[in-house]
DNA sequence: TTCTCATGTAACTGCATAAGTTACATGATC
DNA sequence: GATCATGTAACTTATGCAGTTACATGAGAA
């Protein structure tokens, strides 16, 4: 798929597509090829792809909104409070990355499959009795 | 304490500290006062008062610097990946937020006191012994 | 060889959010 | 009434991210 196609899928732009992957690239789980035929596929088992290895290929971007002000300040408070703070957050990080660690990109798959299939019976629901009407 | 005094410890502005304590005011945990003798006090005990009491004051900001893109997407490749991420930053945030209500006021008080007397101990120990000469 | 397609990347332009700032109103105390 | 302190609206940066433009590079087709 190139980067011009997924950037319609997406909403968003090519070059937006490009940043991203890059980086999903350089750890090896996509592949990018350039010409005729070109664009991106993916070079890896879906079952072998986790949400964490998606995440740290990004560059482990920063998981949370909120935070310190200072790194190492002098104010002894705020130094407690940054350790209180720290603490908290590292265990909720450490929750995330794990949850991350157990969703596949297979597992997402047929997840999409399970809603392409309701969303098919919906359909034939509402054509089936001429639809009620209301959605 | 006036905002004004806070403003210059903490090293910002004192209107930023009204905007911030104003949610915590609501609350009920401190009281502000006008004119001479003015400013905020702590209207409740330490102990009585955590993490997370002050982040439901300050009106629950969010949490996490990820998320969606779209709250409710036509994709439902999308949709697959959001139900997979939002399961994950809620159990996520539970952690964050049941850890913020483990830490109360006084807690960090009595940290704050453990780290004067080191300060105080490694200024004895400098002066004491003619100092290193390092720091 | 030349044309076309696709990625790679630098550089720039919004755009949204938060912090900081200014200005002035309100109320309490001396 | 003078002074001190908060309350708040309005404005000004500062920052980071998404989006965009422009052009270079490389691969394949004609």
């Amino acid at each position: 798929m190139t980067s011009a196609a997924l950037s319609k899928v997406m909403d968003t732009n090519p070059v937006v597509i490009r940043r991203m992957l890059a980086g999903i690239r350089d750890a090896g789980y996509v592949r990018s090829d350039k010409g005729h035929g070109g664009g991106w596929t993916l070079a890896c088992e879906m079952s072998q792809l986790s949400l964490r290895d998606i995440y740290d290929a990004l560059g482990r971007p920063t998981v949370f909104a909120v935070g310190h002000r200072k790194e190492s300040p002098d104010c002894l408070v705020e130094q407690a409070v940054n350790a209180s703070l720290t603490a908290a957050l590292d265990e909720a990080e450490a929750v995330l990355l794990a949850r991350f660690a157990d969703v596949s990109l297979d597992q997402i798959a047929s997840d999409v499959q399970k809603r392409l299939r309701a969303r098919k019976t919906q359909q034939r629901r509402r054509q089936g009795t001429g639809g009620c009407g209301h959605v």
